[in-house]
RNA sequence: GCCGACGUAGCUCAGGGGUAGAGCACUUCCUUGGUAAGGAAGAGGUCAUGGGUUCAAAUCCCAUUGUUGGCUCCA
């Protein structure tokens, strides 16, 4: 267990100094709440955090204030950090007379998991306090350098995370070497909180939650449909290039259709429950595509020469999400994917997964998301999770292990992290408060055809049970959005604004002209919006620049009587007067290529 | 689902046992302005919902609902 091994990164300094930290925050905890029952307190990537089962006398947040002071004066006490080995059967009696339950269990898990070679456990002691604890520490309490750390707040946990244990209430800490290190990580995370893409999805209009509609529910307003639209034309485009093909499925369907697939009813807590209807089955809505493709896959007879066949949605799916766990567009019952599946036969399905990995990466590099994690996500053995299928399991991924390292994708592979049909590759993404999501996911699936009796007619006049391969690299609509929001922290690019032209008239003598660009604008399919208000024009300028239009015309007399436009840009400060037809004709390069001018170092595309 | 916090005008928030406030947004009027907030007036709220305590509840208590930080989960 990693806890027992010291590898470098637990010998730094930080490390050190935030270990020292929980601790010290237990002593503060154990003064004010002497009956508390420690659980675990480690070290973080942005601080500490410590464990207590507080019983039926809660701690508050407005305990802080005292919990932090307590803790000072724990720091200028110079109490020292001791290590001391204790016998298990000592330690065992010693944490359960003084009551601490969790640490007397933890310790005899310690034992009798080999955990404790010579037969003893390590503690560490500074001043009155003692725990349990493979440390490493600092030499004493006052090296803990001033105002390097500060409560941050409480949470609920788990006892060693498992929801069959009781909950306990976990105490976060921030600390860093410095104080300015400390203050420069609160006020980055204010920062970040400016990006989310909650927040700005209200500002900017593009999408809303109802409580009368329900939680997880997005009700897409007219402007963030336009970026969903957008997306969507984008991979129907790129999927059409690509041999695609489309279909259409209803997001219900009877329930037989979930054993057959057999997402029930092992999925069944993550799906909304049935429609029951009198005298008729059952009805689900769905909560992924994948069975409505494969029955499309066996409406006929399928041969090899119809392979692969590539089946292509943005479907609709609902799932049951615990309310705990939705967050804005990030989470949601209701979404709709960038679905499709590849039914191919086992010769091709490596060519397969590179073309589909292709896609990934000019879907990837063209909207700038550089900063992903590629997952394999494999099986665990001996886990219900997955089909009981070894061999398949190791063969499909050593597939996708194969394809990966040819193509020169760096990697992490994960065990217990497949889909329950076959391994994944998911691309990992953090959101702006550091949270990993999977965004995009890629699937090898070797049991669907085979629950669904797929085949097709091979070259040698048998049958074979294709390949499937899931795929969604755009995501869904939800995740996708979200992350685009706070990753451009709300300015797109033209291409996918809402708005994309934001004319303002200086004068009023100049309307006229104005509205007929607009008009011209819209005739060419490009959104296009006048400020009419009785706004000063340097409001209107302010109101356009807030609201990140990724281009804003400013026209006056001069435009007028040039029949010219001063374009103006989210990205750069610099603007330029261009003719009006010069202007149109940029902007529709613009869009049909959907450059990502809402980044600075993306030039106007203006021909002479 | 679990632990904690929160829910006051469209938005951001202040207030707080004696039936409500600010800024922005909105409406109207004045202003016709050349690159990030011109001026004035007005309108707008069962203080999330339901119950309880109280002479009196937006304020205290309980429940529900929603949001949120975590935990668990995440096809």
């Amino acid at each position: 267990m990693e806890e027992m091994l010291l590898p470098a990164e637990k010998m730094t300094p930080l490390y050190r100094l935030r270990h020292s930290l929980s601790h010290i925050l237990a002593q503060a905890v154990l003064t004010i709440r002497p009956d508390a029952k420690m659980g675990f307190g480690p070290p973080v990537d942005n601080g500490f955090y410590y464990d207590f089962d507080f019983g039926d006398n809660p701690i508050s947040e407005s305990d802080f204030k005292q919990l932090e002071e307590t803790m000072q004066r724990i720091i200028k006490e110079k109490q020292q950090f001791e290590h001391l080995d204790k016998p298990v059967d000592v330690a065992v009696a010693e944490l359960a007379a003084a009551g601490q339950k969790y640490k007397a269990e933890y310790a005899q898990y310690l034992a009798d998991n080999g955990y404790a070679p010579n037969g003893t456990l390590s503690f560490y002691r500074n001043g009155p306090f003692l725990d349990m604890c493979e440390g490493p520490h600092l030499g004493a309490t006052n090296e803990v350098p001033k105002a390097t750390f500060k409560l941050d707040k409480l949470a609920g946990a788990y006892w060693r995370g498992s929801e069959k244990n009781p909950m306990l209430t976990r105490i976060y800490g921030l600390a860093f070497p410095t104080p300015a290190e400390l203050k420069d990580y609160i006020e980055k995370r204010e920062l970040a909180r400016q990006r989310d893409h909650r927040k700005l999805g209200k500002e900017l209009d593009l999408f809303e939650f109802d409580e009368e509609v329900g939680s997880g529910l997005p009700l897409w307003l007219p402007k963030g449909t336009v970026i969903r639209e957008e997306l969507e034309k984008w991979a129907k485009e790129t999927e059409f290039k690509a041999g695609y093909q489309r279909v259409s499925t209803p997001a219900i369907t009877r329930e037989q259709l979930y054993y057959t697939s057999g997402h029930l009813p092992y999925y069944k807590e993550s799906m909304f429950p049935p429609m029951e209807l009198e005298d008729e089955d059952r009805y689900y809505l769905r909560p992924m595509n994948c069975p409505h493709h494969h029955k499309v896959f066996a409406t006929r007879m399928r041969s090899y020469r119809d392979l692969p066949l590539r089946l292509a949605e943005y479907g609709n799916t609902y799932r049951y999400e615990k309310r705990g766990s939705l967050s804005g567009l990030m989470r949601v019952r209701a979404m709709c994917m960038n679905d499709a599946h590849i039914y191919c036969s086992p010769a091709d399905v490596k060519q397969e997964l590179k073309s589909v990995i292709e896609m990934y990466k000019d879907y990837y590099s063209h909207l700038r998301l550089g900063d992903f994690r590629v997952r394999l996500s494999l099986h665990a053995k001996d886990n219900d999770k997955f089909v009981d299928q070894e061999a398949e399991w190791l063969r499909s991924e050593e597939i996708v292990r194969e394809v990966l390292n040819e193509m020169n994708i760096g990697f992490e592979e994960e065990a217990g992290e497949a889909a329950f049909y076959g391994p994944k590759i998911d691309i990992q993404l953090k959101n702006v408060m550091g949270k990993e999501e999977t965004v995009s996911t890629c699937q090898l699936d070797f049991v669907m055809a085979d629950r669904f009796g797929l085949e097709f007619n091979n070259a040698e006049g048998g049958t074979t049970a294709p390949y499937i391969i899931h795929r969604a690299p755009l995501s869904t609509h939800e995740r996708m959005v979200s992350f685009l929001i706070e990753i451009y922290g709300g300015a797109f690019p033209t291409w996918l604004s809402p708005n994309q032209v934001q004319l303002i008239p200086v004068n009023e003598t100049v309307i006229d002209y104005t509205k007929g660009i607009e008009e011209k604008l819209r005739a060419n399919l490009i959104r296009a919006e006048v400020d009419l208000s009785s706004d000063s024009f340097n409001k209107k300028v302010r109101n356009a620049v807030t609201s990140k239009n990724p281009n804003i015309w400013v026209i006056g007399s001069r435009e007028a009587e040039e029949q010219t436009i001063t374009w103006r840009r989210y990205a750069s400060k610099d603007q330029v007067t261009l003719p009006l037809s010069t202007a149109i004709e940029t902007l529709i390069k613009m869009r049909d290529s959907r450059l990502m001018d809402n980044f600075a170092d993306v030039a106007l595309p203006v021909t002479a």
